[in-house]
RNA sequence: GGGCGGUUAGCUCAGCGGUAGAGCACUACGUUGACAUCGUAGUGGCCACUGGUUCGAUCCCAGUACCGCCCACCA
């Protein structure tokens, strides 16, 4: 059956997929030589409900090959596949689609009912990102494709696994060794998952803001003397002042204020430091006054040079006030609505008060019932978002002290004010200027008028990465890593170059970071994901009695383990029947259950005989489990020993790790890459892989990034339906240079695409000439005699060599180029062509036999990056093919290279060149064949000719050849060692000619006069390398040979009397 | 503000001490025993700028300008 005229991706590529996925061509060690060593790769596992979008498709790419390099190689192979629970994400994808349904949400489904529809949804989507990564070729052992989340409580049938038990047990450990612990801290806080996240998935973004200047006027009426001096000294200013200015971003804080700040060094402020101010919000009847306090963190440069202190809601005045002992008072719920728990307003302030007084002094837990809010600012958000029609806490706060008069004033042409007043918040997706609110009306430009100083400028906001809403900084307890304690090794373990980092830049960027590391906050308090294996009981108190606080802390594995652990201390304490002791999944229920408690029971039960004991009705003694989920990155930090089947010893994990390579984008450096390294360092002690390969993010043909609301999404299935995946692939892999940026350009994937069917439609010219016949493959080349058949071999195992160095440096660029370069530069453009002729002559047997092994090593060497062609090319061409992917990679080196059969070729295509240029400049019809004369040549070049002229004369379209002077009215044609001639009188126009020789002389010329500059400086002569200069001389002969012939040719043109 | 990159043909990028390269695009010609998803020939570059090192710099060093990215951030 003759081949067609293309390759049929479409139809080819699931008849291939299947065909490997049939013969378990992927499986770990499938292909692997006896003895021999691991490869191993780990795939980034993508998101569970995810798709493949083009940086999976680059990053997968650059996998595959790899992987199918090696494993070709005979190399002992595994691919480990999977997918990643990814916490927030699945977790909003779940209650989108709950809403969607018109269903009930998450809160009134309970937790139990909402994780199994979660694992619904990953059912509905698993086998999404297999079958979208098959399509590209990944050759991943799917046998063995892993999930962050299998084996987990709740976990359905086909779930089955044990990355859960792996994740706790290193909680578990980590936590018995101290290196988590559980604190109070400020957090990142997303009001819109109503969950912490780390430092990392908070996006900084500048957006249009408005800063506020507020008179805090001074308790009792207190007045000072305000000068203000220029850098030099003199006062520019000096009034008396009731007041101080602060300014502002955040009005709505101002409730939680718990100090003003200035410099120590600010003269300014110097007579009422430790004087008390009042904050200028909420009733009057119940300001409530706080102190003037110095810290080195304002600046005295900047706005007023104070700043106002609100601990609870801002990561620099939490520093300030944890130095000063300021309290720290929270003003927000989960949601970012302010509170509306706790005591009424005036009370919360004579509370907080007597603090600020130094009258008493207030528990944790004590400040946080604390409410500072406003009674009628109580449950609105911090701020108005775009869907509030109302003014919401902030407006509020600013309104009522403007009414007041606190607003610091300015000239209405104050060029600070900007045009626009403020407006709801306009979310970090708006154009610059959206924050708009109405236009300010035109002013008396008289400079009398005064307005409120409200300064419109750009002002950085954090964002949560996936909700894209304002980060609130919120006082929480949370869990932590202590990451100081483990950063250690894995800086180590790169400075020693156990693990290396390409390219280099990446670890410098490793080192910043993990050198500066902060605690890692790692629980979520989210539903999906690996629950925190912390239990907490009733706490016992000095006396022995029971508290209701839940103090009482305890790491387990499970319920049961929990349950154990509780009972042996209970009963230390208090000589506790353990049959009292009960799990609550639900902490509400615990604590009601502990409050049900009759009064009588909590009194020194350890006072308690244990018969007298047990005539109290006691029904329970409850624990519960801490509600809050593990960071997903927590999980996926093991992904390495946890897909291998860590912590049991299994085979796989003693064969294939360490890893050998991680490919992945530079983005997640610090997200995942740099934690993993912590986490296998801390918990097996060894690295998780020997290279890191860190790539760029896919954009767009214009560099710009992809994004759906640019609508320049590329989606690589479209890419793989149009023009196939060993395109997508090609090009792909053509972009990884290393650094560079990656812009991905659907022209340059039809290139790729032309490139497979240029390769399909060589092979399908060598089986119409019956190249195939009889062929069997093998490492060894033919032995051939003619010189292009040398040629061609000694340029395989060039590239060959090229191929292997470039992906052994992850220069999956110079591999494709190489590759490209031979197959379509040098097979196709030249040695199909001289093919033909040579199928006509005796060489006929050896061509085909030549040919038939250089395009079998153009396949077995193109595999790796376009698998699909290449096995599909291998299964036509013979008779019992077995699979490509399992064909041995050859090893021969460059002992192929004929020297002598390269020069000749080299002669040979440099006078094709030749003919061809001049042919084309003399515009010589292209069907027109020509006579040729040798004017003068020597014996090397007489022999060439003599072995090639079949070759040259088809390829130059020239007729035979004559001896002799060059005709009248002919063209000249220099080569190295003979000018030859092409006899067109008549035919061409002689100025023309003399015009295409002239500058060809003058290029020479101008080459030549450099490198005689060169030779003729002394300097150049005796401090050049040896080789450098001799090869200066032998190019300065090889174009002064150039320059005569043409100079001769010219010469003759001349004496023709022509009118050049 | 700190860190890391980049600036080479119209475009996208290689190269990185001694003849400036590729692909695409462009121009002209072309149904030549596989391929028009093709062939042949060609046009196109003070290798960002300024200094320095060197016999010699696109390449090394310093500075400048512009462009990216990451981290931090002034209330």
């Amino acid at each position: 059956m003759p081949m067609e005229k293309t390759f049929d991706a479409k139809a080819a590529e699931p008849r291939l997929t299947a065909l490997w996925q049939a013969a378990g061509a992927f499986r770990a060690g499938a292909n692997a030589k006896p003895g021999a060593g691991p490869f191993s790769i780990m795939i980034p596992p993508p998101n569970v409900t995810g798709a493949l979008h083009m940086g999976h498709a680059f990053n997968n790419t650059l996998q595959d090959v790899l992987t199918r390099w090696h494993r070709m190689r005979g190399d002992d192979v595994l691919w480990q596949p999977g997918t990643d629970h990814a916490g927030i994400a699945t977790q909003m994808v779940v209650e989108r689609e709950l809403a969607k349904e018109g269903k009930v949400g998450r809160r009134e489904m309970g937790r139990e009912k909402f994780i199994a529809r979660v694992w619904e949804q990953k059912k509905k989507s698993r086998g999404n990102i297999r079958a979208q990564l098959e399509r590209l070729g990944a050759s991943c052992d799917w046998s063995r494709e892993a999930f962050t989340m299998s084996g987990a409580p709740g976990a359905p049938a086909g779930e089955e696994g044990n990355f859960h038990d792996a994740v706790i047990k290193v909680f578990v450990e980590m936590y018995h060794k101290g290196l988590i612990y559980r604190g109070k801290r400020l957090v990142n806080w997303d009001p819109q998952f109503e969950t912490a996240i780390s430092d990392l998935e908070v996006e900084q973004t500048e957006v249009d803001g408005f800063m506020w200047h507020f008179k805090y006027p001074l308790a009792g009426g207190a007045s000072y003397e305000y000068v203000e001096k220029d850098a030099d000294g003199n006062v520019v200013l000096r009034e008396t002042r009731d007041w101080i200015s602060i300014a502002t971003t955040r009005p709505e804080t101002m409730l939680g204020d718990g100090a003003v700040a200035v410099h120590p060094s600010d003269e300014r402020y110097a007579p009422i430091v430790g004087k008390l101010c009042e904050i200028p919000v909420g009733p009057k009847a119940h300001r409530r006054l706080i102190p003037i306090i110095v810290d080195e963190y304002p600046d005295p440069l900047f706005g007023s040079g104070a700043v106002k202190i609100t601990g609870a809601h801002d990561f620099n005045d939490y520093a300030v006030a944890s130095r000063a002992g300021i309290p720290l008072y929270r003003l927000m719920d989960t949601r970012a609505n302010m509170r509306t728990d706790g005591p009424r307003y005036a009370e919360s302030v004579a509370v907080a008060m007597s603090v600020a007084r130094k009258e008493c002094t207030l528990s944790e837990a004590e400040i946080e019932s604390v409410n500072l809010v406003p009674d009628e600012l109580r449950g609105l958000h911090r701020f108005r978002r775009p869907e509030d029609t109302e003014p919401q806490a902030r407006e509020r706060v600013v309104a009522q002290i403007t009414a007041e008069g606190l607003a610091v004033m300015t000239r209405a042409d104050d060029p600070r004010l900007g045009k626009t007043r403020p407006g709801p918040d306009p979310g970090p997706r708006a154009e610059p200027g959206a924050a708009a609110g109405e236009e300010v009306p035109g002013q008396a430009r008289d400079g009398v008028d005064l307005v409120p100083l409200v300064e419109a400028r750009k002002i950085m906001q954090p964002f949560g990465d996936r909700s894209k809403v304002v980060i609130e900084p919120m006082l929480t307890d949370q869990w932590f890593v202590d990451t100081a304690r483990i950063v250690q090794p894995a800086l180590e373990a790169v400075r020693s170059g156990r693990t290396k980092i390409i390219p280099p830049s990446g670890e410098k960027t490793y080192y910043h970071w993990l050198e500066n590391i902060e605690p890692w906050c790692i629980s979520r308090q989210l539903w999906w994901g690996h629950q925190i294996p912390v239990w907490y009981g009733p706490g016992v108190d000095e006396q022995g009695r029971f508290t209701r606080d839940f103090s009482f802390r305890f790491c387990a594995v499970n319920d049961e383990e929990a349950l154990e652990e509780a009972t042996r201390e209970y009963r230390r304490l208090a000589n506790f029947n353990p049959d009292e002791i009960q799990v609550f999944a639900d902490e509400s229920v615990a604590r009601q259950k502990l409050l049900d408690l009759r009064e009588a029971e909590w009194k020194d039960i350890r006072a308690q005989q244990r018969d007298e004991f047990e005539e109290l009705d006691w029904t329970v003694l409850p624990i519960y489990r801490d509600p809050d989920v593990l960071d997903t990155w927590f999980s996926s930090g093991l992904w390495p020993i946890g897909t291998l089947g860590w912590p049991e010893p299994t085979p796989e994990l003693a064969r294939y790790f360490p890893t050998s390579v991680l490919v992945t984008g530079q983005d997640i450096l610090f997200f995942w890459v740099a934690r993993m390294m912590m986490m296998q360092l801390a918990v097996v002690d060894d690295i998780p892989f020997r290279t890191v390969y860190l790539h760029g993010l896919v954009r767009d043909a214009k560099g710009k990034k992809m994004s759906k609301s640019l609508g320049n999404v590329i989606d690589p299935l479209e890419v793989i339906d149009e023009y196939g995946a060993d395109a997508l692939r090609f090009a792909n892999a053509a972009m990884a240079s290393l650094g560079g940026v990656l812009r991905l350009d659907t022209q340059r994937i039809a290139g790729y695409r032309n490139f497979g069917t240029k390769l399909w439609n060589a092979c399908r010219f060598a089986e119409m000439n019956g190249v195939w016949e009889g062929h069997a493959t093998r490492s060894e080349p033919p032995k051939a005699s003619a010189t292009a058949n040398r040629w061609i071999i000694g340029e395989a195992a060039r590239m060959r060599a090229e191929v292997d160095e470039a992906l052994a440096a992850f220069r999956f660029d110079q591999a494709a180029a190489a590759l490209y370069g031979f197959v379509w530069g040098k097979v196709c453009d030249w040695y199909v062509e001289f093919a033909k002729p040579l199928f006509d002559g005796p060489q006929a047997g050896e061509t085909r036999a030549v040919m038939a092994w250089v395009l079998d090593q153009s396949l077995i060497l193109l595999h790796p990056i376009m698998p699909f062609v290449t096995e599909a090319l291998w299964q036509t061409t013979r008779a019992d093919p077995g699979l490509l992917c399992h064909a041995p990679w050859p090893t021969y080196g460059e002992d192929l290279v004929d020297r002598e059969a390269e020069r000749e070729m080299r002669w040979v295509t440099g006078l094709i060149d030749a003919i061809r240029s001049a042919r084309a400049e003399v515009h010589v019809p292209v069907g027109l064949k020509l006579g040729l004369v040798a004017v003068d040549w020597d014996a090397a070049a007489k022999a060439a000719w003599g072995r090639n002229e079949a070759l040259i004369r088809r390829l130059a379209r020239v007729e035979a050849l004559t001896e002799g002077a060059a005709p009248k009215g002919s063209v000249a044609i220099p080569v190295e060692g003979a000018t030859f001639a092409i006899p067109l009188a008549g035919v061409i126009d002689i100025a023309a000619e003399a015009a295409r020789l002239q500058k060809a002389l003058e290029k020479v010329e101008k080459d030549l006069s450099g490198i005689r500059g060169r030779l003729a400086n002394p300097q150049f002569l005796a401090s050049a390398k040896e080789e450098v200069v001799d090869e200066a001389r032998a190019r300065a002969e090889t174009l002064e040979a150039e320059a005569a012939q043409i100079g001769a040719a010219l010469a003759r043109l001349r004496a023709m009397g022509g009118p050049g």
